[in-house]
RNA sequence: GCGGGUGUAGCUUAAUGGUAAAGCUUCUGCUUCCCAAGCAGAUGACGAGGGUUCGAUUCCCUUCACCCGCUCCA
């Protein structure tokens, strides 16, 4: 399938948009027209559903280690300065780069050191960006490459001042870049924010600084201690939340799947630090059943855990389910969704301040002043265990997918092209969204074969009933087969034709999207056995 | 952010230094009646800004967006 094809069928039946498209759209941003509406609210609704109001604490889950409870939460998108300093995107997300013109090379500015040299007439600020300890041999090596010196002429070279960072440096004129030949191919600092920043009250200056979040999880850690005192949860549980999050990607691109505007569906679980390796397990398993169980059931679909050395050292896992996007190359996939296993590194950091994820133990990171680098709220976060009396800061498994990455990967599974006949037995090629019927936007289109004896009347009557129920259409312009070939596009899974057979029997014939089949059932039947196929 | 390409109607395409053609779609009417039927009619476009020119959709510049590669992907 050729991505320019869905792209076009989803612009063409109201899937998708780009947004602001009228004045020329708005790199990373998409909005859903009224079919992608309903297909990522059903997404969406179908995980909330499955994971919270429908999960049963009563009952072992198969695969689970225990039984557990799953509770819900909305927080704000802008929430208190510190919370972003103290998760660590606020040293991750907004820096200083700087970019070098002849290698293509970006280099943090602040990380970026190097020393005054002159020799031959000419003065130049050489660069490096190796750890400290090889920090004088690679500027010296660089230097006498750079004036064209043999190792035994060392001393021609002649170093003003010590090592500093390239942020003393206001000209870059005569500055060489860590991979380049030539001096000059820096370009100006500038400032990289991943992070989107507002700001906060009318007559709001730089100190009024908030961010729009970058992910919703915080958002839970911070209400960890709200969630507990009151809602009578025990661990285990889970707290979920569906909302909206903001990058500055670099590279917005391949449709939605990079966009900057973008909605997670994520969980915090929280476990008993012994049980917390189950507890990843089972969850990892739970939600790659969740996609399959939707229709993601192809070859397309993996499950990749991270290799030892790809994780951080406080996790004991962390496993990506992913989808190879049409968009990617052959044997690429593209991340739906990460299941982490945190360990109690966000909980501690917000109690005790941002913790260092190079440090073991985990430490707190300290400033230059020997003080915590960015606070944490100093409130207690730590659970009791109130059968035990234990008490201990919980671990924490994060199952957090993409809800339009999702909403995407179930678009292009559903992509199809078949060929089917017309009323002349000629082969036509038919357009289809093989939707599951769960996720579909409209679950069932009602057409009166003919405009005519009464049907019209009878088929308003079958819609009116539907429609009371889920969504569904009613259509009675035009020839029947383009009324159905105009509902393949859209994935709608039944059509329900009445036809001259209805005014004697009153039976209606259901139509099935993928086999084409045609049933008879009666017509007081008919919301009932729609309403079983589709929920 | 860099390099290359693209931008004409809702979609897919055409032509042109003298304001644009078609198919499909959509809408109206007639006809037909179970898988994109037929006839008649209607709506509808040169991504944006600037320049050159008597005149620009066409040439030039800038910009925006999309695609491909590099980079990035916390």
């Amino acid at each position: 399938m050729e991505m320019e094809k869905l792209v076009s069928l989803c612009k063409r039946r109201g899937f998708m948009f780009q947004s602001s498209e009228i004045y020329g759209g708005i790199n990373g941003f998409w909005d859903y027209g009224p079919l992608g509406v309903e297909l990522k609210r059903n997404i969406k609704d179908a995980w909330w559903h499955d994971m919270i109001t429908a999960h049963d604490e009563l009952d072992v889950r198969p695969g689970a280690p225990s039984t557990y409870e799953m509770t819900g939460l909305d927080c704000t998108i802008i929430m208190h300065p510190q919370v972003w300093k103290v998760s660590g995107h606020q040293d991750l997300f907004s820096d200083m780069m700087v970019d070098c013109k002849e290698s293509k090379g970006r280099y943090r500015y602040d990380q970026l050191r190097g020393r005054w040299v002159e020799a031959k007439g000419q003065k130049v600020f050489v660069t490096t960006k190796v750890e400290a300890e090889e920090e004088d041999e690679d500027l010296q090596r660089r230097a006498l490459k750079f004036f064209n010196l043999r190792a035994k002429n060392v001393e021609e070279l002649s170093w003003d001042g010590d090592t500093v960072s390239l942020e003393t440096i206001s000209e870059f004129e005569n500055v060489l870049a860590p991979e380049a030949k030539s001096v000059g191919s820096l370009t100006e600092p500038r400032e990289f924010n991943l992070m989107f920043k507002t700001i906060v009250g009318a007559m709001g200056t730089e100190a009024d600084t908030a961010f729009l979040r970058p992910e919703t999880a915080q958002g839970i850690f911070v209400n960890f201690k709200n969630v507990v005192d009151s809602t009578r949860v025990k661990i285990p549980f889970g707290i979920a939340q569906v909302g909206k999050s903001f990058r500055n990607e670099i590279t917005p691109r391949n449709f939605t799947f990079r966009s900057r505007e973008f909605e997670q569906m994520e969980i915090e679980f929280f476990c008993h630090p012994d049980s917390s390796r189950k507890w990843y397990e089972y969850w990892r398993d739970r939600r790659m059943q969740w996609y399959k169980d939707l229709g993601l059931a192809g070859e397309r679909l993996q499950l990749r855990d991270h290799a030892p050395d790809e994780l951080s050292h406080y996790s004991t896992g962390t496993a990506d389910i992913e989808y190879a996007f049409p968009f990617l190359p052959e044997g690429e996939y593209g991340e739906l969704e990460g299941i982490a296993h945190r360990g109690d590194f966000d909980l501690r950091s917000h109690m005790e301040g941002k913790l260092d994820p190079n440090t073991c133990p985990l430490e707190v990171e300290k400033g230059e002043d020997g003080k915590p680098k960015y606070r944490g709220s100093g409130k207690d976060l730590t659970y009791r265990d109130p059968e035990t009396n234990e008490k201990y800061l919980p671990h924490v498994i994060e199952p957090s997918a993409g809800a339009d990455r999702a909403t995407l990967a179930f678009l292009c599974e559903a992509y199809q092209e078949d060929e089917q006949p017309d009323d002349k037995g000629k082969m036509q090629t038919r357009v289809v969204m093989k939707l599951h019927p769960r996720i579909a936007p409209v679950k069932a289109a009602v057409f009166p074969l003919v405009k005519k004896e009464g049907m019209p009347e009878i088929a308003k009557d079958v819609y009116r009933a539907l429609k009371a129920k889920f969504p569904a259409v009613y259509d009675e312009k035009g020839a029947v087969g383009r009324r159905y070939r105009r509902q393949d596009e859209a994935g709608t899974p039944y059509c329900i034709t009445i036809d001259g057979d209805t005014l004697t029997d009153k039976t209606v014939t259901i139509r099935d999207r993928d086999s084409l089949e045609q049933w008879r059932v009666k017509l007081d039947d008919v919301v009932e056995e729609i309403a079983g196929r589709v929920s």
